[in-house]
DNA sequence: ATTCCAATCGCTCAGATGTGCGACTGAACG
DNA sequence: CGTTCAGTCGCACATCTGAGCGATTGGAAT
């Protein structure tokens, strides 16, 4: 640019492109800027302030996570969260393997966030597929915590091991801290037994456990053939059916919730064994993960409900959470 | 974003798409940025360097001048030259009314940046279709010239009037300059008469003045069906096939140029009147106008040539002058 | 364990930038 | 012709930001 100084009249707007390729591209102050173009500093300011508002000079965010960011930022205004983890996936496919892949990612996401999150005070955990991938991409050291307490009901029924002592081992295992288990059904066939069980010392004091930790980490379930719960025997046929003429969407600690976040059958939820969801709401952490596809409606009910204040999911959930919300 | 302090360890880059879009978008200074995210003012400065090095971040000129901009200041490194302006015409198209917008355009910007030039001493003008716009969107006041001189031949020889007086009139008009006409032939049969003529007070006075104007205006001829001066009858069939032999791409001022900028036919140069070339390298101002299809090669000849210090052209010829050069 | 190196940190200080203000300009209007 | 008023202007001043520097840290190599 050894063009001639004054150029006047020029039309604005030439001007404010000028101005702005000096300044932006070659990285001149705006004292240089005017000096080149008879301009006083102040001019050129003024002017650089006028291409932004009018879009003649752009600031984009370019990298993709940007996108995942608002989400993020959108998640925790909407719902008042404490925090919000989306986490890139490349597509939503039903297929098993994006489902998988879905899965360890908003696992390795939420333990980046654990990571970062300093003290967590003693720990709740839940089972289930989500929860097992979390505890594998656990790595030693990510917590100082001192004890680790299953948060609801898991002994198997079925063949298909749901390996939820798996999980809260390896929680504890990373961390040195003491684990605490509940050694019960996930769900009874009576409200009665149900209270015998949680007044059993051994249960009941898991469950004080539970109740006082600081931090709960869980996933949230869907209802179907895909479901934990079913493929591990807990829910009967008929429990099925009338939870999906309650219009449940899916499970927090296995107590399922309409879309609205109320309890979808009180009575099923009377016969389930461990943390009752209102004991979630007023955790300082209460980490819910969702991933893979159809996620949306249960992690919206959790919102709903309160249940949870940081949500770490995929994309696809997240997009679909804001635009059903 | 209400979300929870520290986000530590976090991937670099995610950490850098958050203080970006604290920093661009919401417009909180960096100090602001650190206290949210807790890192330290300079941290932020730093990240924020990097964002824009890794192009996570980047800041564009969308406005289409922009590009124009950027092929004036190539012109300008490229050849050294005062000043360039490109106009902006929609296509390269050989159309006649296309011809006829850029030649609009082109008129336009060169009137603007004269307007702006400021002190521009005595002006020396060529005429031909391109001057002819010009002239027509010259406004009143547009410059303090005191005198407006012809710079070479003009006398039509047929009857397509050329209209040269009436460009220097319109010049002499819209500034209250007066006027001094160049009253011969643009080229004469032989090299005796020119010099006669030259030597004549009424022509030779005027040349005198044309080669002390400080500022010298003209269009870019191309040798053709469409040339003026074939048009005018100046140029006889047995010319017009000695420069097309010697691979002239066009005219300034009647004296045609080889590609290289070098006289293409001495023996025509010989017998053309008006300022000789030579004459324009030392003008202040030297602006050459090239508008329409295929004037590029002309545009480069003359910019070799050091003929022009100015050139106002479309950006089809910028371009090719650019790549060619 | 000790040493070394490179990376990163926060600081100081100078320069760059934004803001609010009073002065000025020029066009519209009485 | 004088008044008004909106739009600009440049300036003083406060704030923000970038550059360079010594201190610190966290590993690798010895």
């Amino acid at each position: 640019m050894t063009a001639v100084g004054r150029q006047g009249t020029l039309s604005d707007t030439r001007l404010m492109v000028r101005i702005a390729q000096l300044y932006y591209r070659l990285q001149l102050s705006q004292e240089q800027v005017g000096q080149r173009l008879g301009l006083s500093r102040f001019q050129v300011g003024r002017l650089l302030d006028r291409a932004l508002r009018e879009e003649i000079v752009r600031i984009e965010i370019v990298h993709p996570d940007a996108r995942l960011i608002e989400l993020e930022d959108a998640l925790v205004e909407r719902f008042g969260l404490r925090s919000a983890v989306v986490a890139d996936t490349p597509e939503a496919s039903s297929d098993e393997a994006a489902q998988r892949l879905a899965r360890d990612a908003v696992a390795g996401a939420a333990v980046d966030f654990l990571a970062a999150l300093g003290p967590t005070g003693s720990i709740g955990v839940s089972w289930g597929r989500q929860m097992l991938e979390l505890a594998r991409q656990l790595e030693p050291g990510w917590t100082d915590a001192v004890e680790v307490v299953q948060l609801n009901g898991a002994t198997s029924l079925s063949a298909e091991p749901t390996r939820a002592t798996e999980i809260a081992e390896r929680f504890g295992a990373t961390t040195g801290a003491s684990i605490r288990l509940l050694a019960a059904p996930a769900i009874v066939g009576s409200p009665e037994l149900r209270r015998a069980l949680e007044a059993d010392p051994a249960v009941g004091s898991t469950l004080e456990a539970a109740r006082a930790a600081s931090t709960a980490i869980f996933g949230l379930g869907i209802l179907g053939r895909d479901s934990v719960l079913v493929g591990s025997g807990f829910l009967s046929e008929r429990d099925q059916a009338n939870l999906r003429e309650a219009g449940a969407v899916g499970d927090i600690l296995g107590r399922f919730l309409r879309p609205d976040g109320r309890i979808a059958s009180p009575e099923l939820d009377d016969r389930t064994v461990g943390l009752p969801l209102a004991d979630l709401v007023a955790k300082p952490i209460s980490l819910g993960l969702a991933a893979g596809p159809g996620r949306g409606p249960v992690a919206l009910a959790a919102l709903l409900g309160r249940y949870v204040n940081v949500l770490v999911t995929d994309a696809t959930n997240a997009r679909w959470v804001i635009d059903h919300g």
